[in-house]
DNA sequence: AGTCGGGCCTGACGCAGGGTCAAGGTCAAG
DNA sequence: CTTGACCTTGACCCTGCGTCAGGCCCGACT
């Protein structure tokens, strides 16, 4: 019945050495349902050229990075779904590409750390973290930046050492609890313009100045509330408030913005209309 | 006995959250002993500000590619050990990275296939293994050339397409069968030396009159007997030479050789001297 | 005729790094 | 006292095979 002839037909470790494969990965490709051979009158797998020529596209497909499974409906299926399979790995092989050239750049950097005398544990994987940290950046914040401000940012934050940016976090934490200190304070009191002045400065360093990064800050921040649940988790940590009481730490959180609010109100009341346009504050 | 304190810490899912892990991955660092955070009267998992620390150095190690098991020895052994893991991990990547980039090759050719209006499965398939095999090159081969002829091997056959590399063979396949059929004719007959200028003719296409390489090929041939046995297979199977009586192929193999060889010897005896050096044979 | 060795068979477990239930314990709020 | 969010451990699932373990087939030697 099959029109195959069991002659030229090989058995299966001759046929594994000539394809380049292990005998096990063509009884796993056989149990699978993958390429299955005739079988010889003792049970003995015999594969034929023909099964040389399919073992070869599914080492090929299996060499792109797509999974065995994938492979089986794509030879059964035809060229439809062959392209799109193709595109989609081309875009996920992309991905992994990008993967580890962000490794290959923080091992580079932390071997310049080693070469640089500085062979501490702590010293080599701090530095592979600042690096590995300097290009992540979640896509839940994007919405509030314009394409050209996110670009700038992303510049900043990477053109800022990470001991620059943990002091900044521990110095604004500092101000944060002082604030709350004074929260019952009038916002015009001296005090509570100093304390302004110091938040205001060291937000600063996060926007370096560029007018489009900082009004996207601004929005971020003031949208808060709807920012996902762990993003918003960070930012309470960054302030040392305690997360295992959640709710009380929002309440410090949002008490103290008000007060930020009203304080920079006043000061931008008392201020030129230009500043006022430039912090956004006309409509609110 | 613990220094740190209880408070301040985090149960899993909240210390999830903030480091951006699943609680599973928590429960597995824990299980396996990377990352053990104290636990509460109740037994739930406490983590602690310098949990997170570690967890960090872990992440970061685990995006370079590090495997668990070798993290935590790493991190118990101090910075030795990294060092070396370091630079073993940036070549392991840097390989990665190369098949990856094979591979995008590959979809990359396979597309532009695709885009020529070219949509059967096994055009495309063709492409793409065409391309992958484009490189891999086993080195067992490599120690019958120079450094500069293997290259230019290895560029030889980038600039045949496969198509053409398969008529050869055939061709040679051919040529093959017909010295068996002429195997006890005398070297010196018309018909031995017109089979053998063929033969020599088909040759020629793999070393593209490339000196270096052409020596390297004659090296490689005469050390045929003590070539890996795959690749002997490989070679007997592109002479249609039956594998399941492989001693007989041997046999045949060798008998066409050594027929070919005096074919050659006494071509190059009725030549000029120049050409005797050209090809090796004074020694011999 | 036995038996030795090599190849083949199936079945089963193991790996890394978790995902995904399932059955049940804790704890604060209503 | 229940509900619901969160926690616990245990156990099976995934990929692509590697690596035994135990047993059959077959040709070759004694």
């Amino acid at each position: 019945m099959v029109s195959r002839a069991m002659s030229n037909c090989y058995r299966i470790g001759q046929f594994a050495r000539l394809a380049g494969v292990t005998v096990r990965a063509l009884h796993h490709y056989d149990r699978m349902g993958l390429l299955k051979p005739q079988r010889g009158t003792s049970g003995f797998r015999l594969y034929c050229p023909e099964d040389l020529e399919r073992l070869e596209q599914i080492a090929a497909l299996k060499f792109l990075g797509i999974p065995l499974h994938e492979i089986k409906l794509l030879l059964k299926h035809g060229p439809l779904k062959l392209v799109d399979s193709l595109h989609m790995q081309r875009e996920a092989l992309a991905e992994k590409r990008k993967l580890i050239d962000r490794a290959m750049v923080a091992i580079a950097a932390a071997e310049k750390v080693i070469q640089s005398g500085q062979t501490t544990d702590a010293s080599i994987l701090r530095k592979i973290i600042e690096v590995i940290d300097m290009q992540p950046q979640e896509k839940s914040m994007r919405k509030y930046y314009t394409e050209q401000a996110w670009l700038d940012r992303e510049r900043i934050r990477q053109q800022t050492p990470l001991e620059t940016r943990q002091k900044n976090v521990r110095a604004m934490r500092q101000v944060f609890s002082e604030i709350e200190a004074a929260i019952d304070l009038d916002p015009a009191s001296e005090r509570a313009q100093y304390l302004t002045k110091q938040w205001l400065q060291l937000a600063e360093y996060a926007h370096g100045g560029n007018e489009a990064v900082r009004a996207g800050n601004t929005q971020a921040w003031n949208d808060f509330q709807n920012w996902p649940r762990d993003e918003q988790d960070k930012l309470l940590a960054a302030f040392d408030l305690d997360l295992n009481d959640r709710a009380a730490s929002m309440l410090r959180f949002e008490s103290v913005t008000k007060f930020l609010g009203r304080a920079v109100g006043h000061k931008i009341r008392s201020s030129i209309p230009s500043i006022r346009t430039l912090y956004g504050l006309d409509q609110a």
